[in-house]
DNA sequence: GAAATATGGTTGATATTGTCTACCAAACAT
DNA sequence: ATGTTTGGTAGACAATATCAACCATATTTC
């Protein structure tokens, strides 16, 4: 198997078999929520001034589907809505204290992934790998 | 930013990214091929006395879902079914000739991507990331 | 200051990928 | 011979993704 093939499988492979083992997880923690709800939720979380179009930038995602994910959120009460004072067309989002109270719950449901992923690996490895990867997304993205 | 979020965002942001990118490259060489289609192709002509199932285990992917593909894929005359001597309930699926010749070029537009995505790598931490990568997975099916 | 262009967000429609269940024929175990 | 398991298929539905068109607002240009 060429080089070519050995790391498109690996990416492959492991991205799909994680989202798998993190959706059991948030599944078996009986969280009513989808894997980009929670991607989602963590990036509202960790991004004040929260918009749309952040999100749609930190993500790389299509802006409709951000706008559809963002009403689903609100659906359930996990988001909140205010108006940007900065721009009249867009509104700041954030959690909710129930989106919070979820989050906590949904992080420690992706925290028992991540030690499963991680087990038997070093700090240097696994920083070299995220390192790795960052450099692979940035080759990506240079177009 | 935790080391549990590195490590989630590097290999969603990455897969993502390189999921779009294929895509992009195999639709601006014309092929009138879906990332799971191409990815299946590889298998069938990487696999000898190919079935269905074989491709289920390879790629963790419901057996619904597999049998969906292979039969779009014959509709599209790229593969072709042989009855497997050694079970009357399966089929050996392999390339045809348009097949073959259709991944050929998918071969090329991927390659375009790959070198793009390991631009300014060496070798070695090529085969360090597909290492750890592989570690990960192995962590993970271990359930 | 008015007009032109770009942008943030929304909606509609559709495509692609994924999941779950039930079923049938065949293979395997008892 | 009977019961259980397996390979594959089909139905139904869910989740994720993409593209286009639109509106209100912001920015740029003249």
């Amino acid at each position: 198997m060429s080089k070519e093939s050995d790391i498109r499988n690996a990416i492959w492979q492991l991205a799909f078999q994680f989202k798998v083992s993190s959706k059991k997880a948030i599944r078996q923690y009986g969280l009513p929520l989808n894997g980009m709800h929670v991607r989602i939720l963590h990036m509202i979380g960790a991004t004040p001034a929260c918009t749309a179009n952040r999100i749609v930038l930190a993500s790389g995602r299509d802006k409709a589907q951000i706008t559809r994910l963002l009403k689903e959120l609100e659906g359930m009460s996990l988001i909140q809505r205010a108006p940007n004072p900065d721009d009249k067309r867009s509104q700041i989002v954030s959690l909710s204290g129930k989106g919070e109270a979820l989050m906590a719950r949904a992080r420690e449901a992706e925290q028992d992934v991540v030690t499963r992923l991680l087990r038997g690996m070093k700090k240097d490895e696994i920083d070299t790998f995220v390192g790795l990867a960052g450099r692979m997304l940035d080759n990506l993205r240079e177009e």
